[in-house]
DNA sequence: CGTATTTGACCTGCGC
DNA sequence: GCGCAGGTCAAATACG
C-alpha cells in the first residue's frame, strides 16, 4: 500500500499512529502490570493453599490424636469435642450447646447432624443415617409451606458429589444465615433485589433498630434479611440474609445471592469439609452447581457461630482494611474485606454480572443504587485476595499441587462454565471495589 | 387508589 | 412456669 498521502493527511496519520502507539504502549504497560500482579497473586494463592492444607492436616492430626478411641463414633465425639475452637467447626453439632437442645434436636431431626468434619472416614458412622433423617428429606419444610424453597440445607445435600470427602449432607442445621458487614450510609445495602420492610425492632444491646425485610421479587420467596447498624460504628451496616430465592434474579442480585448462599453453604457444610457446595437445588440454579466442578466453596475456616441452634451464621466483613485478608476466628468473622480481581479478566463475561454493591449503596457504586447492569469494572488493580474465593481456588489447586497452570485453567473453566461461580466472584469483587470506592471518595 | 412503611401487639423459643 | 428477647403480623399511616 502506498502510504504517501498528502502532507496533511500524513500528519494526521502520524498523529493517529502516534496516539495509537501511545495507547498500545500504555495498554502494554497495563498488561505488564496486570501480569505481574497476576503472578504475585498466583504465588499468594499457592502459598495460601499450602498453608491451608498444612493447617488442615494439622487439624486432622489433632483430632485424630484426641479421639483415637472412637474412630467410628462421631456423634459421641461431638460431645467430647467441646473445645471452643472446634465449636464453630462442627456445624450442627452439639458443641457449646446445652444437652437439652441436643436432645430436642435429636428428637426432632433424628439425631446428629453429622456435620462435623468427616475426619477421615471415621465420622461416617453416625452420619450416615442422619442425612436423611427426615423421611421426606425436609426438616424444615413443614412450616415453610412449600414456597418450594427450603433453605439450602435441606435438599442440597444430595450432595456428595462424586467422591470428594463429602461428609454428608448435613441435615440438621436448619437455616444458615449470612451476615455481611459493610460500610454503608444508605439505609440498606443495594443487593439488586427488591425488599419490603415488614418489621422493625430495637434489639437488645444495640440502640439502632433492626429492620426486617422480605424479598418481594416473587410473592412466595422465602428470603429475608435483617438490617441493623453496628452500635459501635453506625456507618457499618450489618445485613443478615436468610433463605434462598426461589425465583430467577437479576444478574446483580443473583451475584449477591449466590455469594451469600455460598457463604451459607459453607456455614452449613462446615469449614473444612467439602460439604455440598452451593445451595439448594430448589433455586433457580441448576443442580449441577452443587458440584461446581469439583470445588467446594469454603473458606479456610469460616467462622460460623450459632446464634441459635439452628442458625449458624457466617459473617463476611467487608469493612476491614483491604490489605490483610484473614479469618477472624475469635469474632467469628470472615474477613473478606478484599476481594481480588486479579487475573480473572479471562472471563470478561464475569464483568457482566457485576452486581449491586455490597458496600455503600449510596456512595460507592452508589450513585446508582440499583446498578443492575453495571458492567464491568473488574478493576485489575486490587490485589489482596480474599479468603472466600481463595478457599474456592484452593480446592482447585489441591488436587495437583504446584500447578499454577492448573489453577489458572481451573479458574477459567469454573468461570466459563459455571455462572454461579462467575456471579459470586463478580459480586465479591464488585462489592469490594464498590465499598472501597466509597471509602476513597 | 394502590403500594410501601411504620409501629404496637402478638407469637415463639430460650434461659432461669 | 415465667420473663425476656427476637421475630412476625396486621392495622394504621404515609406516599406517589
Amino acid at each position: 500500500m502506498d502510504m504517501s498521502p498528502r502532507p496533511s493527511s500524513c500528519k494526521h496519520d502520524n498523529s493517529n499512529t502516534n496516539s495509537q502507539d501511545n495507547q498500545l504502549e500504555s495498554i502494554n504497560a497495563e498488561m505488564g502490570e496486570a501480569r505481574e500482579e497476576n503472578e504475585r497473586l498466583k504465588a499468594f494463592l499457592a502459598q495460601m493453599a499450602k498453608d491451608y492444607q498444612s493447617l488442615q492436616m494439622h487439624f486432622l492430626d489433632i483430632v485424630q490424636k484426641e479421639h483415637p478411641k472412637k474412630p467410628a463414633e462421631t456423634s459421641s465425639t461431638l460431645e467430647d469435642v467441646e473445645e471452643p475452637e472446634l465449636v464453630s467447626l462442627s456445624l450442627g453439632a452439639s458443641a457449646g450447646r446445652s444437652r437439652k437442645e441436643e436432645e430436642k434436636r435429636k428428637t426432632n431431626e433424628g439425631l446428629t447432624l453429622g456435620l462435623h468434619y468427616k475426619i477421615d472416614g471415621s465420622s461416617s458412622s453416625r452420619s450416615e443415617p442422619p442425612s436423611n433423617l427426615n423421611p421426606d428429606g425436609s426438616f424444615e419444610e413443614p412450616q415453610e409451606e412449600d414456597t418450594g424453597e427450603p433453605w439450602p440445607p435441606n435438599k442440597t445435600i444430595e450432595s456428595s458429589r462424586n467422591g470428594e470427602d463429602v461428609v454428608l449432607p448435613q441435615p440438621p442445621v436448619k437455616r444458615a444465615r449470612v451476615s455481611v458487614r459493610a460500610r454503608c450510609h444508605a439505609p440498606t445495602m443495594n443487593d439488586g433485589c427488591q425488599w419490603r420492610k415488614y418489621g422493625q425492632k430495637t434489639a437488645k444491646g444495640n440502640p439502632c433498630p433492626r429492620a426486617y425485610y422480605r424479598c418481594t421479587v416473587a410473592p412466595a420467596c422465602p428470603v429475608k434479611k435483617q438490617v441493623q447498624r453496628c452500635a459501635e460504628d453506625t456507618s457499618i451496616l450489618i445485613t443478615t440474609y436468610e433463605g434462598e430465592h426461589n425465583h430467577p434474579l437479576p444478574m446483580s442480585a443473583a451475584a449477591m445471592a449466590s455469594t451469600t448462599l455460598a457463604a451459607a453453604s459453607m456455614a452449613i457444610s462446615g469449614s473444612s469439609t467439602s460439604g455440598p457446595a452451593f445451595g439448594s437445588p430448589v433455586s433457580s440454579t441448576t443442580t449441577s452447581t452443587a458440584n461446581l466442578h469439583g470445588f467446594s466453596l469454603h473458606p479456610p475456616n469460616p467462622s460460623i457461630h450459632y446464634s441459635s441452634p439452628y442458625h449458624p451464621t457466617i459473617t463476611i466483613d467487608l469493612t476491614a482494611p483491604s490489605s490483610t485478608p484473614h479469618v477472624n476466628f475469635s469474632s467469628n468473622i470472615i474477613d473478606s474485606s478484599s476481594y481480588s480481581s486479579t487475573s480473572l479478566n479471562s472471563s470478561s463475561s464475569a464483568s457482566n454480572t457485576v452486581p449491586a454493591s455490597w458496600g455503600d449503596g449510596s456512595s460507592s457504586y452508589g450513585a446508582q443504587p440499583c446498578n443492575k447492569s453495571h458492567t464491568g469494572s473488574l478493576n485489575l488493580g486490587r490485589q489482596t485476595p480474599d479468603s472466600f474465593f481463595q478457599s474456592y481456588l484452593r480446592r482447585a489447586t489441591s488436587p495437583t499441587p504446584g500447578g499454577q497452570h492448573f489453577l489458572t485453567d481451573t479458574i477459567a473453566k469454573a468461570i466459563v462454565s459455571d455462572p454461579r461461580f462467575r456471579s459470586s466472584l463478580a459480586a465479591a469483587i464488585s462489592s469490594h471495589v464498590g465499598s472501597r470506592g466509597a471509602q476513597e471518595s
